[in-house]
DNA sequence: CCATTATAGTTGCAATTGATACTATATCAG
DNA sequence: CTGATATAGTATCAATTGCAACTATAATGG
């Protein structure tokens, strides 16, 4: 294999199959365009829209702000979806009494019509790649993702 | 909390909080951005082009079609990142004998060194996020990844 | 052989994305 | 108060991405 140059001090093959942030990119944008694809489909949802109208049936009253920080989503990305929600009427913006710079997010009644109908369709979809787990390989899975996610967040704070 | 139009027909807190698509995403950006920086800062690098340097090296005279569907990057993307590496002479492409459409990429003494500088530093940052676990949890998490993604390609082969 | 269809790789174009700059409002020090 | 600095959200622009069309070569059926 050509690796006489190479001393041995690094193992060689499949350095990449064994990576694992390569892994779980690998994984996780299979999993995204999957998604990605259904909500298009059927909803004509971006994922960033879809997460706004989870976020803000979880959290009625929450600002863009909140959704960035909370979901990691760049603030432009959050600013685009909600005026595309709001342009197709799915939210309404209520000024915030607080903080006149920021605006109070909720679902409007066609927005928890949507809602209503994309969750289901969301668990769905989750159920029929994630079914084939055992309720304790999830739980194990999940805290692994949150420790990784602690990691990075300690080891860089910038990113 | 007012939800008093829906008749809990569906969980509404916190859906996607526990929506194992998301945290999945979410999980991989974080890691992926770490990541891109340290190449970019480091070496010049954007992550297909590291990933074509990692897998040329593992396997010499690989085409950039075997490279795509080994890695799952769009043919474009290869073409793109194989045409920045051959620019900046750390691979060399060679006609290939048996199909002259195609090419054979190998990388040269300079590529070579590269990647003799890159990999230890991407089994450091590696460690850096992943070395708070143990063996087991790392193959357990591993497994788990890929049979995610005979899931979702066997759910839809098309992705 | 020749015609048809398929594949490797590149190029052009359009959509998505994020950094940056900007506007409006808020906060804080003096 | 007032000036200086910070923050919420938007607009602008440049980079990245992937689809579609294209070129060159290969494979296949007659």
């Amino acid at each position: 294999m050509s690796n006489a140059t190479v001393p041995n001090a690094m193992p060689r093959d499949l350095i990449l199959e064994r990576f694992l942030p390569y892994r779980l990119s690998y994984t996780s944008n299979l999993v995204s365009d999957a998604v990605a694809d259904t909500y298009k489909a059927l909803f004509g949802l971006t994922i960033p829209e879809w997460r706004l109208v989870a976020l803000i049936a979880e959290r009625e009253g929450i600002t863009q702000q909140e959704i960035g920080s909370l979901s990691r989503m760049d603030k432009v990305t959050v600013s685009r979806a909600a005026i595309a929600l709001a342009d197709r009427g799915l939210i309404e913006r209520k000024p915030n009494p607080v903080d006149r710079r920021s605006q109070l997010l909720a679902l409007s009644e066609a927005g928890t019509r949507l809602y209503e109908a994309v969750a289901p369709k969301a668990l769905e979809m989750e159920r029929a790649v994630f079914g084939r787990f055992s309720d304790a390989e999830l739980e194990t899975f999940t805290v692994m993702l949150r420790r990784i996610d602690s990691a990075v967040l300690e080891a860089d704070p910038g990113v």
